[in-house]
DNA sequence: CTCCCAAACGAAATCGTTTTCGAAATCAAC
DNA sequence: GTTGATTTCGAAAACGATTTCGTTTGGGAG
């Protein structure tokens, strides 16, 4: 009933508690007699080490942390999948927590991960999250921390992302080669890092191609919740405001699904009337009619590049080095389909 | 730089560490003078209790396990997220883990978590498993397990899921209802309960309403993984073997999403030619054109009520009361839109 | 001044491992 | 038969907290 110790095995064999540890871990000063014994008895009893003594003694929990604003949600589910697979490999258990964009939870997650004494923590930024005390403290104990997708440049730690800027800029530019004229962005929430360069991508093209940059074809949404529904709404004030935009690039592909959705029931051509680029490449954007142009965001790619940098960090540690934080941006591309010429 | 310990506090208030470890856990026979000083230089230096040292003497880790098919899907994650949610509250941290719907890693991960002494496990069972002795183990133990969605009704443990047999009646009924002579079914893979259940849900409102059972109308899909291909191969087979099939009963709605791109593509009109029911209430099915017709499944809600369950059980555990099991099934509800007439 | 009781604190055992440092035993060599 | 080296094992001290019993102290009652 109650888990086996190292204690009963020893008992029943009549040898010490310590011969018996060093016989299960290989240890060259104990016979092989004496091993084979002791592994046959703790094959039968089914002993399974009791990991908080383990990681009492060795300080280490063989444990992360992950704190991420939102599971439902086709990227960052793929980017834990990314982070489970590879940390798996390595020996790791995640924990898993969702800060569902508040600043508030995330400090106190951050403050949990820290008493459970993970080895290490991967974290995707909350909107909200404006002061960063609570990140400073995990770095302050020399605790590896690697942030991901949405990051804080200000934070002095490794950071694994997309180049959304430059992502934002190739978007924008095919626009542009295929003919638009009046380009329109819906941007989301205007917090956000990736908001903020996406929309910089966008201007700089516009601007690089000698056209001029009117703020009030970028749409702003409060709420940010970069919904279907946020699609649908910014697409019917679009038709309201301006009836001679002809392209938009928009922040997220649901969104964008969203925008398609409402422009075919207004009877609205894509891309013939408005051309549309999304982002994310959700795998749902290749079945929606017309199927949609979009950058390709590599989630599980990001999952596993954060972690790998994580162990790296995780092992300097061990090896009582300085941790070097790495700046990792992925490649992302852009994926022609028929919402653009 | 290492973190606080109750010794370190204790030294540099020249008292004993019993007293401090009292004063924070408000004894009775402690001073209110000597509390008050505690707790403000535990303030002052940071201090979080080492969650190794408590569960090593309590034997409560407050953490559970979770095993889960697949992360990338919006019923699993949703239902990850209800857990989470459910678990904060509770204080209990959840640890994920993915079997990719392979009973070998299943089980690997069962004697991880083992090993991990977690309070509790939660579990969806692979397609593959369906040999039990990793999960008699856990029950053995007396170690609460709660399975939840794809479950073995074999093994005597708490189960929550919806009752498949009666939504999969319920929407073939409908298929009926509006005029279907001969309906179909896409039922995916072999072997898991769900695929079982609702195949015979679907024959059973088909002979209660004196229609003929046929073999060769229910498609199987060896590989069994559930994709939008998946639904565009079985459809296009389908219209290969029967043109005189008008109503699709699908296991899932993204195979339904899967054929119903493929009929547009063949010109076959929605619900006029075939009309079609999934299963899921993805919400993509809200978005597709034409919309869906689905069983709602309520993903966050299984989650949640998995976790209390579990919860219920871990507080039986702790009270040295039986575990009592229970069978929870959640309602479900047809969506009626408009791939049926 | 004694006796007793309550309030306030501490010593020590415990949880289950790991690891250091000796100690015992075996064996070979001289 | 002594010495030295090699095997093979164990005692004991950690790791950081909790908790059971004592022990001390002070004050009040008699």
């Amino acid at each position: 009933m109650k888990p086996v110790t190292l204690k009963q095995i020893a008992e029943q064999l009549n040898i010490s508690v310590t011969t018996v540890s060093k016989a299960l871990k290989d240890y060259p000063d104990i016979s092989k007699k004496t091993k084979a014994m002791v592994k046959e008895l703790a094959l039968t009893l089914n002993y399974k080490p009791n990991s908080f003594a383990v990681n009492l003694r060795t300080k280490e929990s063989k444990t992360i942390g992950l704190i991420i604003p939102e599971i439902v949600h086709h990227f960052f589910s793929s980017v834990i999948k990314g982070i489970i697979a590879q940390a798996e490999k390595k020996g790791y258990l995640v924990i898993i927590l969702q800060s569902n964009e508040s600043y508030e939870l995330e400090k106190k997650q951050i403050d949990l991960l820290l008493r459970q004494r993970v080895d290490g923590i991967l974290i995707s930024l909350a909107n909200g999250t404006a002061d960063y005390n609570h990140l400073t403290e995990v770095l302050a104990q020399d605790k590896p921390l690697v942030m991901f997708d949405k990051i804080a440049k200000i934070v002095k730690c490794s950071k694994v992302i997309i180049d959304d800027r430059k992502a934002a800029y190739v978007a924008t530019q095919h626009l542009i080669d295929t003919g638009c004229k009046r380009i329109a962005h819906f941007r989301g929430a205007l917090l956000p890092q990736n908001s903020i360069d996406r929309f910089l991508g966008y201007k700089k093209a516009l601007l690089d191609n000698n056209r001029p940059y009117d703020p009030s074809l970028v749409y702003i949404c409060e709420c940010g919740d970069n919904s279907f529904e946020e699609g649908k709404m910014n697409a019917r004030q679009l038709l309201k405001d301006h009836n001679d935009v002809d392209g938009i690039f928009i922040n997220t592909d649901l969104v964008a699904i969203g925008a398609i959705t409402e422009f075919n029931q207004q009877g609205i051509k894509i891309p013939e009337d408005i051309s549309i680029v999304g982002f994310s490449n959700w795998f749902m954007s290749s079945v929606i009619s017309p199927t949609l142009t979009t950058i390709d965001q590599p989630g599980y790619l990001m999952g596993k590049t954060a972690f790998k940098q994580l162990y790296k960090e995780m092992q300097q540690v061990k090896n009582k080095k300085p941790i070097v934080f790495e700046n990792i941006v992925l490649p992302t591309d852009l994926v022609k389909r028929q919402s653009t010429k």
